[in-house]
DNA sequence: TGACAATGACTGACCAGTCAGTCATATATA
DNA sequence: TATATATGACTGACTGGTCAGTCATTGTCA
């Protein structure tokens, strides 16, 4: 039997074979080292083809969550045998834990990126990272790996684990540092906001969980409800 | 491919299983009328097993997420043989959606329940309403009904309609209901949050997700929590 | 040409869903 | 009330299909 009856949609099969598969996501391409070339090292196209892989995991897992997701799709999509899939990954949990990572990473990177204009408020601080997050995430594919993450935590504590300290943790102490500048700063009033950095963020949270599921029934305009929320926090403003 | 998800025909089969009983109603109503019998009768009894199967089949579901579950174990768990689960529900999707029906109800009926103290300011409604959730759901079983609900919820479309329709879409109007009860009555300043209720609930949302997958690394006070935010609604007040 | 990458047919475990048979209980009959 | 018969809830061995992971074979590059 098949796990998830209703399922929306099948990546249909009859997948192209060779590497048009792969071109199936507007994925990043970069392969910066020193391509330009048609993959012409071996190593290097077994870079490639391990990046098709995880391409592909990544929407199936998505699609389907761990258990429902079968090899043999990821296979065909990345236009791969299955076999291949074991030359870079010791079994399916290890690729989907590996997954997580390389999507997690760049996730990071972006946020912390973007060095704050310097003369900036700390309100523009946050709500450049708040657009950063809900443009990048929300309503994206990465937005739906946190959903995974959610999905999933609980029966891969490792992935949970993982997250907490490379994503959860380090964010909330960087929200922390941010919001005692704005305290010192005048700028937010309610000190207490400091030991609850989770506040500041919670509205991104929802929407990211909000475009997954209910967006279809009512849209939201993720970015302007963060703006409201700014709002309370600092104060009225509306420049839009 | 797959015949049997469809089957919309049991008349291939004498057998004619009581799979009325899948019907979704608990039958219970139809022969009783005029018995008045004590209990312990053959529908009791049925009844009973069928809450049994639900029971279990919730741990299971919660624990494994559903394409994992198998219901070989939701039958040892409910001290039933598996064959008794298809007298009840018709396969294990229809088990999966009558488990979160049954399980959002008394949930929604939870929080609908105890009428607002007359007098109460909007502040002191809210607050009560959170800390029910807090209490009742996050960190408990329910909670991981949520979780399940952002899980699965994409691939079970009807699952996260109904969820829209009887708790999320019901709740913020109640939530913008009362928010703008509060701009009214002088309580809320920042006139923008009823166009964003969800703003309002939504540490709440992000306390059951970290209780979920978090508490263990940093364990959160969520009411405490709720109440720091409520604090950047209606100001400043701390009376603990 | 030798070494290694890739393949995909294959295997064995696994599991949703079935159904012939059992038996406790309800009903009919004496 | 006691016995016979009917009912249908319940069981669990079984089937048919699925899929993770393997490995002998084939292809390709240096």
């Amino acid at each position: 039997m098949r796990p998830s009856t209703k399922a929306p949609s099948k990546p249909a099969k009859s997948r192209a074979v060779s590497s048009a598969a792969a071109a199936k996501t507007p994925k990043v391409v970069s392969k910066k080292v020193e391509a330009t070339k048609p993959a012409s090292n071996r190593a290097e196209r077994a870079a490639e083809r391990r990046e098709a892989i995880i391409a592909a995991a990544m929407d199936e897992f998505i699609a389907q969550g761990f258990a429902a997701t079968r090899l043999d799709d990821v296979a065909k999509r990345a236009g791969v045998a299955k076999g291949t899939i074991y030359l870079h990954f010791k079994d399916k949990e290890a690729l989907f834990e590996e997954l997580i990572r390389t999507a997690i990473v760049p996730l990071v990177n972006r946020l912390a990126a973007g060095p704050p204009p310097v003369g900036a408020s700390v309100r523009d601080m946050v709500e450049g990272f708040a657009r950063t997050f809900i443009e990048e995430v929300a309503g994206t594919r990465r937005g739906d790996i946190v959903r995974l993450i959610v999905a999933e935590g609980p029966r891969f504590p490792e992935v949970a684990d993982f997250y907490y300290r490379e994503v959860v943790s380090r964010g909330l102490a960087g929200m922390r540092a941010l919001i005692e500048f704005g305290i010192a700063r005048g700028e937010i009033q309610q000190k207490d906001l400091a030991r609850f950095p989770q506040l500041l963020v919670a509205p991104a949270i929802v929407a990211v969980i909000w475009q997954s599921l209910f967006s279809k029934h009512a849209p939201l305009d993720a970015i302007e409800m963060f703006r409201t929320h700014l709002d309370l926090i600092f104060g009225e403003r509306r420049t839009t």
